[in-house]
DNA sequence: TATGAATGAGCTTTCATTCAT
DNA sequence: AATGAATGAAAGCTCATTCAT
């Protein structure tokens, strides 16, 4: 029973923590990490600056971890997609369609996200940033395995390194839904995709059939 | 004699605006912008206080000046690179090779670019950041009519619509700079162009001979 | 329990607001309002800058509360003074008593209420000076009122229009009360009370002996 | 001839000098001295910064010399005003019609000069605050010695000192003339000049019919 | 001699953080 | 354990004053 309790109480903590991570992650992403208190943050979570405190050692505490989750869950949702026992194809094409989700469902995430992944960020934390980035690198080097083994079992043609055609394909699926997310109406995903596979796939393909698949 | 005194004197006037934007683009692109006070870029470069107050009238207008002297050499070479008589390849080669000369001499510059042409920056100035973004777009549409053009003589194939191509041409670019930028080492600049030649043009051209002379 | 231990708080927050208030009309009218620092206020009431701050939201809220709150006091007390059944001359004569021992009590907050309310006053606030002007005039309405019920049921002559009445005498009760302020030995206060009668009430009165009362 | 090119050379000084003392009191008197900068009285009198140091080697001293100018001009006049062979009741009529006018031409120095005379000025300058009330103070008594006079010769009645008499005239002379300004078209001069009478002279006054040739 | 560019002390205000309750 | 009053370092900015030209 204690141990039940304690538990409950834990879970209590967890959920209370998650509520400021996801307060920080709404204003933060919305006015930037200078524009933001701590009072604020505090204030609209419902919770005392003090509170706060016990939860996150400092501002810059609460932001780093903030940040790191949510890209974790990008990263967890990528790996998960291009793992598994499908072929490569598939995989891309799963790759591309979570990508687009995650997009859709966290426009303000993405903003963080990118901010911190691309070289652009000044956030004071090198070691956050590296963190970051390395879980970035991680799924590239995830990606680029998926093109050596299509290349390998002849699905793909070696067109370029792996780790190129991985970084080619990451960073136009991003170009695209830049392009949709700023302006859903003129530039609506099929769009971006279709441009996508009529530029990368049909050069990169042995058949192009599969294409359409996606 | 007085002009040229007075012009000496305006001379002087400028030289000493420039050493400020120079020292407040090094500062604010090493640390963000609420990183760095006033006084340490009047401390830096060697200005009382006040005297940064004579040529910029706030922080704010000290920002927006230097990014928008920035911006203005980005857009004028990048401009100037697709404009002119020769065909489209040529054209396109001397775009890749402007901005890859522009990310080589002012690697300082490039996150600020970046930082304000995507939707990252949360900067204080929603105009700023619509002029800069404006520019940007132009630059990408003067881009997509060299490939409107390019595919109306048949030089390049209608795999999607030009604007589009223009997107992933200058995204793809981005990218592979970036890498090397971050290590210059593991990813020399001609391999990125490779890359690009390999993925992007192999597949929009109509003839596949041109991309050699990039 | 709960609710005393919130008074309690309240009253000890009212407290400190009061001490701050009193701090800054000290200062304030010992030195003018642009030769006193937030620093300053601050550090005379023995409380931290940020303090200060939760109080009063700028310079300018603390001063206008401060000039608010001393018309206030010197309002109500005038209004009393000179409302209730009693004849037009005992009100005179307590409007003389109190506007003196207001003077006596609060020298300092003379020079705030009369650089207020004459012309004098470039202050910032139209508003706040607006609204102690409007009501100094009320008083001197009040003032006025009484002299015209005096002259209507015949204990004053009428020399002049009721509200010049009321002007000359709140004007000459306030000049001996300056004179007395500068210099007490000099100029006692019955010296100008007796002076303001010979001149003013043996003109208006009708009967002379009530003055005596005074 | 070189006393002559000097004294022209200082004549034109002493113009330029007017011209800063003009231009001062301009605007200290609209917008008061703390928002008032240096800057904008030498660019409003068309000077440079330097050559305004080179006349008043200070703010203060600016300040103070544009005040005490204005005081000195003030007390010359009333000073003319209540000298000479006349008998009292001319003088001081004319006290008042001076005062009047120098009311009429100058409602600018009156802020200035009363905030000076009376203890509301918080001005750093004890000295100036000095010299310029016992210049005030000089006046008064010039005005109590025509109470004197007149009393001793029968012409007023001894209802109070001299001075306090004295007092109490500038006073509601005063009080008068500030009620006209600020609404002339309410409180027209006439009106406040036969209420003094109505008040004052018919009190003290031996013989009423004099107070007419006012 | 007149100029005005340059200076920097000092102002108001914000906000991350602490700690007594 | 939770609270939020209190703290004070540090920011942006102004302006009286100086001094090299």
């Amino acid at each position: 029973m204690q141990k039940e309790k304690q538990s409950r109480r834990e879970r209590e903590k967890l959920r209370q923590r998650q509520e400021l991570l996801d307060t920080a992650l709404q204003l933060f992403s919305q006015k930037g990490y200078h524009n933001v208190s701590m009072h604020e943050i505090a204030e609209k979570a419902e919770f005392a600056i003090g509170t706060l405190y016990k939860f996150f050692k400092n501002k810059e505490d609460l932001y780093r971890s903030m940040v790191l989750e949510q890209a974790d869950e990008f990263d967890v949702k990528l790996t998960e997609a291009i793992s598994g026992p499908d072929n490569e194809m598939e995989k891309i094409c799963r790759f591309i369609r979570v990508k687009g989700e995650i997009f859709t469902r966290r426009k303000q995430m993405i903003q963080l996200y990118f901010a911190e992944t691309r070289g652009i960020s000044q956030n004071m934390l090198a070691s956050m940033d590296n963190e970051i980035r390395t879980r970035h690198q991680r799924g590239i080097e995830k990606l680029a395995e998926i093109f050596e083994s299509g290349i390998e079992n002849g699905f793909f043609r070696p067109v370029a390194a792996p780790f190129y055609l991985a970084i080619a394909l990451d960073n136009l699926i991003s170009s695209f839904l830049f392009l949709w997310i700023e302006d859903p109406e003129s530039h609506p995903l099929p769009q971006g995709i279709e441009t996508i596979k009529a530029i990368f796939f049909k050069q990169i393909l042995n058949s192009g059939e599969d294409v359409e698949s996606c």
